[in-house]
DNA sequence: GTCCTTTTTAACCATTTGGTTAAAAATATT
DNA sequence: AATATTTTTAACCAAATGGTTAAAAAGGAC
């Protein structure tokens, strides 16, 4: 075997993932990892090293997602009212793809700041957020929307659409809901959240 | 000692608490506990046999913080508009007391869903619920609010009310704030959440 | 088929960790 | 003071866990 067999590798990374983003760091056992993937444990390490290096690779793509387009869609050239449901729409399509993604990056984010420090200078998020200021200061001149920054508009969008998420489980056991109609109040919220913002800002005429 | 110093047993309990709440149950360790609280780790089976009790013990209490009073709120017998503002008021107090309460039970809950289900059927929110929706639909007959049902409206002033605590170090970073601005940020809020909620589901005249 | 490289495994190791035990220290009880 | 009871500790244990190693299996190159 010269040219190494990539399906092993991925199989690792696919059980692993599954793995870190349902238990965290600390639940995930290698053991567990290598069981599932239906190979030996010292394969992983062949493979990856570490458990800390493994899931550094899984947290970064992780990570990635929970960014992906945002500050492209943020700092886009479009209406106001338009961006938002766009953001809306990006955030709860992604969260339905990756539901277990956002609480994994919290969680990590949490118990451990630093993580995110290096891959988040990349994104220049803050001027991003000095682009969306200028388009809302503009609506709010115009008169067309009431007052608020973009910090407090933008925490408020990804408070709608992330905590439902989040909070899961929560949801489901203080609402009785079950699956489907958990899955239902999602597909809800994919028409009424993007409206919702909309309307708790916009000014009648 | 026949009648037994509390200030051990509290002292433990008191150390036992921020370390579950901030490293989850796997990420505390009983040594650390117990070199903590200035004692010897034998000291904390003693009063608390397993770390699972001692665990359910704090759980059981941080669960009760998450739901304290919000029941009695949503159905009491005052204006759907002031309710709003009561309940979002209650909840950012509550969590600015308790700042890592809230990932804390989220993450609990969504590690082991069962663990909700006794302490939570003594709540029977989904009365609550109905009484909500109840006004919730008398509003919407007068044409003083938009159509929305009490789920989502719950789902949504919880979200603006939690999340911001439970993605806090997230916030920080993204949004390049010190612990001050944070601070500030919450501030805010507890002002400008409950009047986005309302203007976002009320009908102009 | 032989040789070389890569992949995979079984067995092992050191450390950490929750938990126990038996004795000592401290405190009541008489 | 003597005795009983409770609190606290040091030492220890077994299981789990991340990680290593040396050898075997499996392919390629020739």
């Amino acid at each position: 075997m010269k040219k190494k067999d990539k399906s092993t590798e991925e199989a690792i990374l696919q059980v692993a993932r599954k793995a870190f983003t349902q238990k965290g760091l600390l639940g995930a056992r290698m053991q567990g990892i290598a069981d599932e993937a239906g190979i030996n444990k010292a394969l992983v390490h062949y493979y990856f090293g570490t458990k800390e290096k493994l899931f550094a690779l899984i947290f970064e793509q992780e990570f990635g997602k929970f960014f992906s387009n945002l500050a492209a869609v943020i700092s886009s050239d479009i209406p106001l009212f338009e961006k938002i449901e766009q953001i809306v729409t990006l955030d709860i399509e992604r969260l339905s793809q990756f539901p277990d993604m956002p609480l994994f990056v919290i969680n990590e984010v949490s118990r451990k700041p630093a993580i995110m420090v290096k891959r988040f200078k990349q994104m220049h998020l803050k001027d991003v957020l000095g682009i969306f200021q200028k388009q809302i200061n503009g609506e709010i001149k115009k008169g067309t929307i009431k007052s608020i920054s973009a910090e407090q508009l933008l925490i408020n969008i990804q408070s709608l659409s992330i905590f439902p998420f989040v909070a899961k489980p929560m949801l489901k056991n203080v609402l009785q809901m079950s699956e489907k109609n958990y899955q239902a109040m999602i597909e809800i919220r994919k028409k009424e959240v993007a409206m919702f913002i909309i309307n708790a800002i916009k000014v009648q005429m």
